[in-house]
DNA sequence: CACACCGGTTCACAGGTGGTTCACATCTCT
DNA sequence: AGAGATGTGAACCACCTGTGAACCGGTGTG
């Protein structure tokens, strides 16, 4: 029964992160995470994009449902919220960095990797 | 969805380093890489001349849009950037080689080649 | 009805980043 | 050695992003 409304059932994984939009809910290695329907669903358009750079302009629509104003913050105030719970839920881990003049990109990677190169933020 | 977009995607392979303009990314092993626009474009446009020696007029050319002032050292500047993030990214390889008077070639060579009767540089 | 709470929106300021340009060091070739 | 080319570190500044907080409207509760 369940496993058959299932069988069809959207689930991102991303890393520690799971996120199954349509029961309205993302896991910490499990554990339920609250988070607002906003932030949901951004978390959940940005593991859609898992790994690759979105730009604001296309998260805004995504999230909003509508074109977004020029100098319109939300989405980096909603990036923030979202690493804020992140953070708590699972720290050591960071998932959401800058492209900076590009957008965000969504990526489980181990925190604090030294100056190597790669995503540090 | 996405996999049909990207059927035409350029993605340009330089030993264990992959570029991928349209979505303003490298990946080094995979791993993404945090490069500036700049930075991106520039590894990009020499990318795209593999193995092959790009002067710096040309280079700047292609990267900046204009032509290039006499003296102008932006493009020594933008591969010391660039060498410093892929040496850190994948140490042992090197990736941008200066040609004496000529300009820069990209080629992804071991380091330290020695005593093998080519020169690295 | 009054009130506390909560999420969403907006704003203002703090802080960081990248692009440009210099100045000086180091290297290459003659 | 000398001239010119390239490497390198750093300053400057416009602009982008991070962050805390105020504000606002809806909702649930006593």
């Amino acid at each position: 029964m369940t496993e058959a409304t299932q069988s069809r059932m959207e689930v991102l994984d991303v890393g520690p992160l799971q996120i199954i939009p349509d029961e309205h809910l993302a896991r910490a290695d499990g554990r339920a995470l609250m988070l607002s329907i906003r932030e949901l669903r951004l978390l959940t358009e940005l593991a859609r994009r898992m790994d690759r750079i979105v730009t604001r302009e296309e998260l805004f629509q995504l999230v909003w449902g509508r074109e977004m104003r020029i100098r319109d913050r939300s989405v980096d105030v909603y990036v923030r919220k979202l690493r804020v719970k992140l953070e708590a839920a699972l720290p050591g881990w960071s998932f959401i960095h800058t492209h900076f003049g590009l957008g965000y990109r969504l990526a489980a990677e181990p925190k604090h990797v030294v100056n190597n190169g790669f995503t540090t933020r």
